[in-house]
DNA sequence: CTTTACCCTCCAGTTGCTGTAGGCTTTATG
DNA sequence: CATAAAGCCTACAGCAACTGGAGGGTAAAG
């Protein structure tokens, strides 16, 4: 199966595919004319690739849920332990952007919107916080 | 006031403000050695900006919004609606990774995580969707 | 006077692709 | 059968927004 099927039979873009070879996580033959050649395990990879990718794994993380997954000595408790350390930072990402949202939504909301400049939003993002610490 | 003080005034890592004058979002006078030397203005810049990218402003949004925080004929309308845009993926995003927490965590309560080799996770990630089309 | 802390510039690397250029091969159409 | 369109190939560049490191000058402290 050439690059063009592949990638109508995973919904990775062609580009996608043939990055994610650069990288190392798939290998697929090449036909004599030096076009890719995937077999059905390898687009069960490429699919499998595409929904932990869906579902925020790093590609670093997608390359070890790989090996999982071709490793039957494996244990379920490993692969748990991955998901559970996805989930950490996904919890964190969504406090973060809904404290944004409150923020910006009360900015937006205290802003007139009018022709004239007085506007609560760079108020806000001038006169806002400070003493951070930087790294 | 160096590098360094303004870095601990806005919170904002030295090389992030070297970067900021690299793409022309400040620019700090030089001392006679070469060093950078930033003044109260400018340093109210970095608060800014630091402060619009805590929001989740890109860069170029930042420069939008630091020449509209200087010109004094601005209209607050047109600050709301940048404002109002940058809320748009800031939704779809939560919206996003809500989903994702939730299938996430339905695969990891499904999992044993125990010794054996079957994993709802893995299970879930093969055999899950397929034909979303690609680009 | 030497150490330590800052400062400088320039270059490379990060993540996960995407776009473009230039050039074969295969397939469809006239 | 000739040509054109589609599909494949490689290789390089670029995106966002920094971050890290090498290599070297400057300044404040002991």
């Amino acid at each position: 199966m050439n690059i063009g099927h592949a990638s109508t039979q995973t919904g990775l873009p062609v580009k996608t595919i043939r990055y994610y070879e650069e990288i190392g996580l798939v290998a697929p033959d090449r036909a004599e004319n030096g076009y890719r050649d995937f077999d059905a395990a390898q687009i069960a990879d490429l699919r499998f690739l595409a929904q932990a990718r869906l579902m925020g794994f790093s590609l670093d993380e997608c390359r070890t849920l790989l090996a999982l997954e071709a490793d039957p000595s494996r244990h379920s408790r490993d692969v748990r332990a991955l998901a559970e350390q996805n989930l950490v930072p996904v919890r964190e990402k969504i406090a973060n952007l809904q404290a944004l949202e409150a923020r910006l939504t009360v900015l937006i909301e205290q802003c007139h919107g009018d022709e004239a400049p007085d506007c609560a939003i760079l108020d806000g993002l001038s006169h806002e916080a400070s003493g951070t610490t930087p790294r």
